[in-house]
DNA sequence: ATAGGGTTAG
């Protein structure tokens, strides 16, 4: 009977909590789950997680230890979603350390991570210094019983690229492989960066024309910018934009303008306008005139 | 009802 009349009532407050949360009125939200519970209609679990996220996103990290210290002793248990919520604040502010810390933690708790869980962590370790920490926790996922997705191991090899490291990103991508998770072209486009950033221009060029990937215009793109980039030569470029053109990938506004500003950059303005009025042919760019203009 | 994410240029 209890059950039947508080759950209508949770339902009514939890959205109200959720609105004062979403105003940053916190303490008014606290406020009005402990009245919910004198009232002998405790919030739940998805209650207490909103809650969590509003003191999360004011860096009030104790008082989310606090409350799920005191979740031992009433009637909710911290979920999945709860901790993905906590280390999801953790990482946003730059926690990165603590919020793999709560991964054990949940782990002790009996509750297993899901790729929800991998994505925050992956996302966050990645961007904080901590890639080797993502590299690891790549590896470990078949132990966590929850599975890191071709998005997983294009997050870390994006980042893995731009530091430098090449051979981590091929060795990443023959782990996904082994592992029965496809690379996309996303991967394969990342994959062609990491080597462009170290000059590996040949054998970026000949895993764009492979078979057994689907390049498109941000592959090209790609090897466009970094080839005009690091040889400074319009010949090269042409090279490319003929090999785009024969496998009917058209050059896009991205395009142009890693051309115009590269011909500017190196003061052929006359041949950077004509490729500008070519341009125009996929349409007036905004962005790209601004390019070209400043660069006048 | 509450949690997350991957590719290019300026």
């Amino acid at each position: 009977m209890l059950e039947v009349g508080c759950r209508p009532m949770v339902q009514t407050y939890t959205p109200i909590v959720q609105g004062y949360c979403r105003e940053g009125r916190v303490d008014e939200a606290k406020e009005l789950m402990s009245t919910m519970e004198s009232a002998g209609c405790p919030p739940n679990v998805v209650t207490y997680n909103v809650l969590i996220r509003a003191l999360c996103d004011a860096a009030r990290f104790d008082e989310v230890r606090q409350v799920l210290m005191d979740s031992r002793t009433k009637d909710w248990k911290p979920s999945t979603v709860t901790y993905n919520t906590f280390m999801n604040g953790l990482c946003k502010k730059g926690m990165a350390k603590e919020a793999l810390e709560q991964l054990d933690v949940m782990l002790g708790e009996g509750l297993d991570p899901t790729d929800f869980t991998l994505s925050i962590l992956l996302n966050c370790l990645s961007h904080d210094k901590r890639i080797h920490d993502a590299v690891c926790l790549l590896e470990r996922n078949t132990s966590l019983k929850c599975y890191a997705g071709v998005v997983a191991y294009n997050t870390v090899m994006s980042r893995l690229g731009e530091m430098g490291h090449w051979m981590g990103v091929l060795k990443l991508l023959t782990d996904m492989i082994k592992r029965g998770v496809m690379p996309n072209t996303r991967t394969f486009n990342i994959v062609i960066r990491s080597l462009c950033f170290r000059r590996k221009f040949s054998i970026a060029k000949s895993l764009a024309s492979n078979q057994g990937f689907a390049a498109n215009v941000v592959t090209y793109n790609t090897l466009i910018y970094f080839v005009f980039y690091y040889s400074r030569k319009l010949s090269e470029v042409k090279d490319l934009i003929f090999d785009m053109t024969a496998v009917r990938i058209a050059p896009d506004e991205v395009t142009y303008t890693i051309i115009v500003d590269g011909l500017c950059r190196d003061g052929f303005f006359d041949t950077a306008t004509s490729y500008f009025l070519e341009s125009l042919e996929i349409g007036l760019s905004r962005d790209l005139f601004a390019v070209l203009t400043n660069r006048l």
